[in-house]
DNA sequence: ATGCCTGCAAAGAATTTGCAGCTGT
DNA sequence: ACAGCTGCAAATTCTTTGCAGGCAT
């Protein structure tokens, strides 16, 4: 709790029971949920919260880095508290989305910067497909 | 022309002006359009040509596997008339997307399947940074 | 002849904005 | 005290849809 504070407050943003819940919230899911999906969990234990307010939030914690936006091929924007750099794995039949650490990536800016000139800045690698569980259970 | 409406009608679709000269512009084009800049190249030679009609046409391309969409951190989807596996290098300056090959790929994949046994079937690989000319130029 | 395609306008969905009041520092 | 935040509602933006008429096969 402290340490989530902390966070927000060194990003000179103010720290608010709103922010807290939505930074604990993504900080305690795997699920990489759309401003939707946290507004869904989070409005039974705020009843004033208003999806207008999660959407400025997250739009104020991917300003100062603090989350990352994922552009799936899906009607909505995800979100990822994790910014470091990794890929992602979109299950196309459960929708599950997974982290993948990508040891390579150094190497491989590297090599696109010597190849092309362009310099590297940030990333978003994604990998679509069938999860293990999916292929196992026959799904499509 | 020919070979656009050999490709058209391959895909069991019906050969019209409108979708020629969709499928022709995105052809002679490297800038990756979007639905809309595309509708703007077009109406003046297809004055009836409506916005509409470019998005139906480029969801049957996109069904169709004629093209693919491009999801960046942008308001709309761009799209790519190059379906082959390659990467985008996407200029945060001055907006421009390059294509770029990566021929290390299959390795990858083969790679996130042995480690997680998800099955990779399509990717979207796009590196943000700044391109060679804006950096000479020292844009931001 | 038939079913698909076009183009208009209206609808829909996701996100943003304006503003008045409130809260954190 | 003041700047920044919240929450409501309205606005905006991008995309999709319904439908009537038209065109490709």
């Amino acid at each position: 709790m402290e340490a989530i504070s902390k966070k927000i407050k060194s990003s000179n943003l103010k720290v608010t029971p709103q922010r807290i819940a939505i930074y604990k919230a993504l900080y305690e899911t795997k699920s990489h949920p759309t401003a939707e999906m946290l507004y869904n969990d989070l409005k039974d234990n705020y009843p004033t919260m208003s999806i207008a307010t999660v959407y400025k939030t997250l739009t104020a914690f991917k300003k100062a880095k603090l989350i990352q936006e994922l552009n799936l091929n899906d009607s909505s924007f995800h979100y990822d508290i994790n910014t470091d750099f990794h890929s992602h794995l979109i299950c196309t039949c459960c929708k599950s989305i997974f982290d993948y650490d990508f040891s390579v990536f150094s190497e491989i800016s590297e090599k696109i910067e010597n190849e092309t000139g362009f310099c590297v800045e940030h990333t978003q690698l994604y990998f679509y497909g069938k999860c293990g569980e999916c292929q196992k259970q026959g799904n499509n």
